[in-house]
DNA sequence: TCCAATCGTTCGGCTTGACGAACACTCTCC
DNA sequence: GGAGAGTGTTCGTCAAGCCGAACGATTGGA
């Protein structure tokens, strides 16, 4: 998380946001948290400093972690091809690092080594809501990313997609192998 | 973050650990972050609500990000060779994925892609108390992880050393690359 | 030994967050 | 049209967080 912005209108923002994506009316949620539908009103204006008591009732009840309400949100579906990355330091000529994703504060990232083998595509149902997933191809050639759109990706090539959505994966080659980053929150 | 567990302990334990580590007294960083110093007193001893605002000054007064003030800490150096690792489902034959590294609460994890080529290492300052970095070998061979204890890596393989002490980055073939993750706070 | 400085804790006060009731408002249904 | 249930807001009261001062304990130096 970042230390810089003006926290409660940060928090403010995100209670809104959240209680509309569950989509809970403001006294239902005040309601399952356990705590005034006026403080919860005065917090989602931005007027209100709360303990970490009341915060972290709302965040139980909205089922989200602590860090989504006092940190802003993400993005959506990227393709870096192999090479096409900003390289940001190559301080000699025999080392390049090519930043693919920066992560969003309060997010968790578990890092997965896939290993597929061709045949049918492997769906996967939505994971809970706001988690996105990285793929990197580290040999042959894949199908990957939402059910509706997948992209093909060779060696090299980064994909970035929602996790919240139906997505597949498939190789298109023997032998082929990945890097699953799934980010959740 | 995970939201089990009572909040309030764990930030009299989180502001007790993170004051003594960065070495501040009670009555200085109360000073420096602006409050009371019974205030913070108060929060040490585990007595006490605080809001958002006193947290927030508490952390940016202490340089560590909210999220470390309401979670727990975190682990060391691990290898795990290609193949190694605990295979935790394979639906399918032609589908494998290997859990390497399970997010701590809290933290971020940057994504970078790393081309090598032989030559001298390149040697890393530590970075911020608490970065961890994650490396996986796409291709070639490479030398990297602590300065004082590097670690041969091949294809597939997966170090995990933490990045607040000096490390290292070394090609050991043409062409090699890997993916590291930098995993700060 | 005594004084001074700093440590962390404890005690009244003032401020403020949280609560509950009353409020205006919109829809639905009889 | 009016009763009803829902929305989100505003207001007065009470409790609790925060503050500042005073406290005992500890340390280092004159």
């Amino acid at each position: 998380m970042s230390n810089t912005g003006a926290p409660l209108d940060v928090i403010a923002a995100s209670l809104r946001r959240e209680r509309e994506r569950v989509g809970l009316s403001l006294s239902e949620l005040a309601k399952r948290a356990g705590i005034a539908k006026s403080t919860l009103s005065q917090l989602e204006s931005g007027s209100g400093n709360p303990s970490v008591e009341t915060l972290w009732a709302l965040g139980v009840a909205l089922g989200v972690p602590f860090s989504r309400l006092v940190d802003p949100p993400t993005p959506r579906v990227r393709v870096i091809r192999a090479g096409e990355g900003p390289a940001i330091y190559s301080e000699r000529a025999h080392y390049t690092a090519t930043l693919l994703a920066s992560c969003p504060p309060g997010a968790r990232r578990d890092i997965y080594l896939l290993n597929l083998e061709p045949g049918p595509p492997r769906d996967s149902e939505p994971h809970m809501p706001g988690t996105v997933e990285h793929v990197i191809v580290s040999s042959g050639r894949m199908l990957a990313g939402p059910r509706a759109e997948p992209v093909e990706l060779g060696p090299g090539d980064y994909l970035l997609y929602p996790g919240d959505i139906p997505h597949t994966a498939q190789a298109l080659e023997p032998g082929t192998s990945a890097l699953l980053v799934s980010e959740h929150v």
